[in-house]
DNA sequence: TTTT
DNA sequence: TTTT
């Protein structure tokens, strides 16, 4: 894929709500999520402390929607980079509306949950998270970062639709390459 | 100013018009571009060249404001620090309305124009850029990459005030190593 | 501070060890830490898990060391903003050596601390941090991401001295603007 | 790919040499460049005007290596997403070395072209390149920035490779938006 | 030397 | 709607 122009957002917040999962006609799976990032300072007149949160709509798919869906609850840190993706749809009026996202998909995405897991050894994660940690998974996972280089399997792409997921595992599922040894200098 | 969170866009892409420059009462400049970022891939089931552009909102506030209203012309390549806002507002029919913006100001922001100027020396710029480049200003100027830590000629900025003058001046106000050198490695 | 070009390194990564922290002659402080930004993946050829951990040198300057004095320890997770720093230096044979840092300072630098605070409310921190967390202050402090935009009394700068420590509290410890009202958008 | 940390460099800046392009015993290419990004200020206390180039060795692997050889030159402008990555060799009296690269390959790396195509079409392309812009190919191509997704044996593409033909071509195999429209707002 |  |  050939670009010209770099479009990319980096985002660590916590997730506002738990995220939403969905499954497109392909198969592949979409997370949605909404992050806030947050700054506070002194109001330099009135003396008092002030707040402003930003709310941020991100979409991950593929196998970062899995592992989102996986992982991540209401509350958790997350580390986020993608790219911004605009679309318009129309309201019940028939009026256009734009909403913008972070996509997160393919090989510009990353998402790493952050702040270690959450909940102690072994235990039922229960709800709720704390500190922004992230849960024990519904199912054994080894990874913490998905993203780049590692999304062979990842089927559902926004607008490339990928693979299905029975795809028997290519060659390709490796790493970016031997730079242990190979890398000449 | 404290935050928990980074909100962060990095862009580099193309004006799809010339800066729109206004005035806030306080005296601050605000410059509003769109900024278009693409990718091209073929098709690999048709074949086909495809292309999809996204178009960014970009306000820059300040000095950089009044830098891109300066050099900034349709066409120009640049590179954009700035952080996501998504402010609502209502249209004429009193519904909620959201626009995502990516916002450049104070030392979160970052402006660079790229691609060298434009048009020769001393000639006018005459209308159009071309190749991405950027033009003559209107007044002479020696940056090209306004932001972060040097505003010190930056009167409009959110943060801006800086260091007074007559600061004693420590040993590190000095580059680390050689410059103007050749290349050292 | 203009700028011809872009220099900017993010890392998030855990502390390799505690911080370093050490005074200039100005006062300023300076922090060096060791953060390592670790890959794993499945060897194709052996099918064995595979493990490649970086480590990155970096330095803190100013506020930004103070609190990472405060607040880091080994094993903390740390998201680091920064520029790329190569500086020369003799060894004791005489011989040029090279070292490579990421520098973080000024509005250029942001720290922040990740997943949450460790340790239990009140209860002494102890010694050893667990899953990244940072840990409780040897003195208050309320903010927990510095950098940019509020390093007014950061006093250590590498290569751009500031205003002294003594300096009077100016009127710029301040929010960027308000933001809430005064954007004209 | 799998990981845990973020290790993330990038630069905007000028190649200080034309790039060395070696072959590895597999055949893939690797390209190494030096990249200078500069700073420059206006001392507050002599008041002249101050500068600091700080160099970059960068290296890209891959077909990011080709295109780097194909159409980069001494002063050439480029965009550069990678990742650090320090290695230790020893020199000619067996003492350690240590040297810290921009390594960009893989679906970490992004290497961008910025500018434009300098010298006119079809003109030789003539030694040193102006503006930061870049030269003729020795071969035609059509991309500009190569990086991600686009490495050659990298089957798995985002929206370019992926499903297979027979997909049913889902409505996301397309753009959410208009492109080569105007400005959509 | 960290983390998982 | 999160976090501190």
């Amino acid at each position: 894929m050939a670009s010209r122009g770099v479009n990319k957002v980096i985002l660590v917040g916590n997730l506002g709500n738990d995220p939403e999962i969905r499954y497109m006609p392909s198969g592949g799976a979409v997370a949605n999520i909404t992050v806030a990032t947050s700054e506070s300072w002194r109001d330099k007149n009135t003396g008092e402390q002030r707040e402003k949160t930003e709310w941020h709509r991100v979409a991950l798919f593929g196998k970062l929607a899995e592992v989102a869906g996986e992982y991540l609850r209401k509350g958790s840190q997350v580390y986020i980079e993608g790219q911004l993706q605009t679309r318009k749809w129309q309201n019940q009026q028939g009026q256009d509306q734009y909403t913008t996202e972070i996509v997160v998909q393919g090989f510009n995405g990353v998402m790493q949950m952050l702040g270690g897991r959450q909940g102690g050894q072994g235990a039922p994660m229960g709800g709720q998270q704390q500190q922004g940690g992230w849960g024990q998974p519904q199912q054994p996972a080894q990874q913490q970062n998905y993203g780049q280089q590692n999304n062979n399997f990842a089927p559902a792409q926004q607008s490339a639709p990928q693979q299905q997921p029975q795809s028997p595992a290519p060659q390709y599922n490796e790493p970016p390459m031997d730079f242990d040894d190979d890398i000449p200098f």
